[in-house]
DNA sequence: ACGGTAGGTATACGGCGTACACTTGTCAAG
DNA sequence: CTTGACAAGTGTACGCCGTATACCTACCGT
């Protein structure tokens, strides 16, 4: 492990590989014996070393996260929506997999990451192709759910997010050209949020209606499951007509 | 806060008080600064006192979602299994909404508590009162995933659960008698996983396909989504139709 | 009245994240 | 080649955490 000396020079640490040593080590020993010490010690150097590259834990969460959501496959523009939409959730889980601390984490993270960002945009961007409309799209989102991982849940609650709770706010020029790069860099994103914001005025105001969110998904399983009792579906010819 | 006299006399501790007094400082000041400390400190005693009432945090956590999950309501019996199903996870999703740490804490538990046991078991019951095969009941179970938590997830990994990790294994007489007890107390439960025991061999062996699983709820969303973008759904309409 | 025991206490240990002040290595400009 | 500034790495310390162990004490059945 901790390599020590590369021909009697110290490779210099970098966040890249802090990031990329504490993923192995989460995946070897698991995400509740990652600590700092014991990373730093994996990586010959004393704790206070990796503050020097991460300003702390839970910024090192966010970044594992961050390499983790660039592991799984962008989305093959051929298909059909469902069958993106399908291989993209595959190839999710597929990660999730090689990383069993991954799933905890994320659910634990509340900040929205670049990477994050991204995979949602495009994961949205292809409903959008698929024709659905822009509200249903924002539906479909929040029912996928926990199964694309759960930070659907509180996916458009705070639109300005990445690192916008500093102390003293930014002057409002300065906002207003972070949304707009945003909006830019996210226009999937943007267009479901915006069309959300002005839509639910029927309810207490701006946000998601979280009751609606939840009933709609569970109906759509629970309608789901009925048609499948109707027609006497069983597991074993399910399987048998597919593989 | 910490009554420390009552009229002169110390108020005995016991595990009920303090299982309660973990939820209630768990529901003001949030799971991630509840301590044993700090618990100790709530109820007026030295931290080390509570040792005598929990074996370790771990099962403080445990007890926590006991007492959660008993504040789930029943289900109502004299309705269509759609009904009862709703109303059951809608009850559910309320005792969430009263405790927002459960979520975390509930999808980092492995442990099957009894009221957890009890709570699975009588929720397959009421799919197999609606006319669910044993076989669709199951599948429709790990569909509901963590909408109903996501302790699903790895529901029948280990059929024989509840505190069988001791150190040394029980003789097997003693086995079978408490397997035959779960059977007795978890009906529905049992019933389901020994169908699904024996059911797969054509994959790995025992323990259940967790591809097939992920896939057959996922497909079963995407089936839905299609169909409400052939019908042009929008949420405004569902509301209107509703409310 | 008393002795056993369950409930409460005191002290201590090793681990954690990280603030703060420091030394050391590196590299560009003189 | 020297130098000096700035980034990278170090050492020490603090206040938390969970909990092992040994002890004390109030209560209850006898």
């Amino acid at each position: 492990m901790a390599q020590q000396i590369d021909s009697g020079r110290r490779v210099r640490l970098n966040r890249d590989r802090v990031l990329q040593a504490a993923v192995a080590l989460a995946d070897e020993t698991g995400i509740e014996s990652l600590s700092m010490r014991r990373l730093a010690q994996e990586l010959g150097v004393v704790p206070m070393a990796l503050y020097k590259h991460v300003a702390n834990k839970e910024e090192l969460l966010d970044g594992m996260v961050e390499a983790i959501v660039g592991e799984i496959d962008p989305p093959l523009p051929g298909a059909d929506w469902q069958g993106a939409v399908r291989q993209r959730v595959l190839s999710a889980r597929l990660v999730l997999l090689r990383h069993p601390w991954a799933r905890q984490v994320l659910e634990s993270r509340t900040n929205k990451t670049p990477a994050v960002l991204g995979y949602m945009d495009s994961f949205i961007g292809m409903f959008l192709a698929g024709g659905f409309s822009i509200d249903l799209t924002h539906h479909v989102m929040h029912a996928l759910g926990s199964r694309m991982w759960g930070f659907t849940q509180e996916l458009f609650q705070d639109p300005a997010v990445p690192a916008a709770d500093a102390p003293e706010a930014l002057p409002p020029e300065a906002q207003a050209a972070m949304l707009q790069q945003l909006a830019q860099r996210y226009p999937n994103i943007t267009q479901v949020a915006m069309a959300a914001a002005h839509e639910d005025s029927s309810v207490v105001g701006p946000g998601c209606d979280d009751q609606f969110e939840f009933e709609f998904a569970l109906d759509l399983l629970l309608d789901g499951f009925e048609r499948l009792r109707r027609r006497n579906w069983s597991s074993a010819r399910a399987k048998a007509g597919r593989g």
